[in-house]
DNA sequence: GCCTTTATTTAGAATTATTCTTATTAATGC
DNA sequence: GCATTAATAAGAATAATTCTAAATAAAGGC
């Protein structure tokens, strides 16, 4: 648990503003999701995080995932019916899925395509989040 | 189960180039699923198609839907960690869900908005199918 | 710094959508 | 029409996630 000056006060600053503690669970979790950025999913953060913190338990890594994501610190990145898995990239992104390899990777948007999207709904639809889920192979 | 001649052909031919048969149940399904466009859930599907066939069952249901999603006639679709919901929408199309009333409707998409999303693509990467799920409200 | 209040964590039970298993039933090809 | 093979039915099993209740830890007032 290094987690630096920078990310610290992010996250205490998020909490805050949700009215909820910076604890210690909740700044391992953090920690491990931007350590290794490949978008575990709640078990490999639970294995992750008791490396350090031996004592954590798994409905608190479930707790945490919940809390940071609604500070806005992380998001939740659904493949079809697979478990969810967890990623700190805030930017505006879709993301690659690998048949072959598992690989997940971030694909950045440019504002473009997004506000094409939003021009796609009929009037009176308001978009607040889109998900893009790509799949296919990579060589 | 009034399955039009056009449909019951459509079904016969993509099951049997899947070298599956097709059996009342699977009709009755995929009936269903063309009688109300709303994306219902196994469950609902389960209960819709049992007012005319009452000796159905759910695993028969499941079955049906994955035989169906394979063949290439409807297609599953996936919000955050609910349950899977089934449309039978074949264009390329994306989906907005309203956080207030539930409702889910296909937003079509125009080639350019994903040809823009292929080329955002790393090289190597190849997309083979895209999911695009857009939440918000309405008014 | 200690005490109270309130939030958080823990451990394990419960939930729920889905898949699996096995016996039965129904299509298909001859 | 009969044998073969696929599909269905019913219920058990699975797995990710959520819930519950008791124990622990932060935060603020004194």
């Amino acid at each position: 648990m290094q987690l630096n000056a920078e990310y610290k006060s992010l996250l205490e600053d998020a909490l805050e503003r949700s009215g909820l503690r910076a604890t210690k669970q909740r700044e391992q979790v953090f920690s491990v999701l931007l350590d290794k950025r490949d978008h575990p999913t709640a078990d490999e953060i639970y294995a992750r995080a008791r490396c350090e913190m031996p004592s954590i338990s798994l409905a608190t890594v479930y707790n945490c995932l919940e809390t940071l994501t609604e500070s806005g610190l992380i998001r939740a990145v659904n493949f079809e019916r697979e478990p969810t898995r967890y990623c700190p990239n805030l930017t505006q992104h879709a993301h690659f899925y690998c048949k072959a390899t598992g690989e997940i990777i971030d694909i950045d948007l440019n504002e473009n395509i997004l506000s094409e999207l939003k021009a796609a709904l009929p009037p009176g639809y308001r978009a607040e989040h889109i998900e893009i889920a790509i799949n296919g192979h990579s060589n």
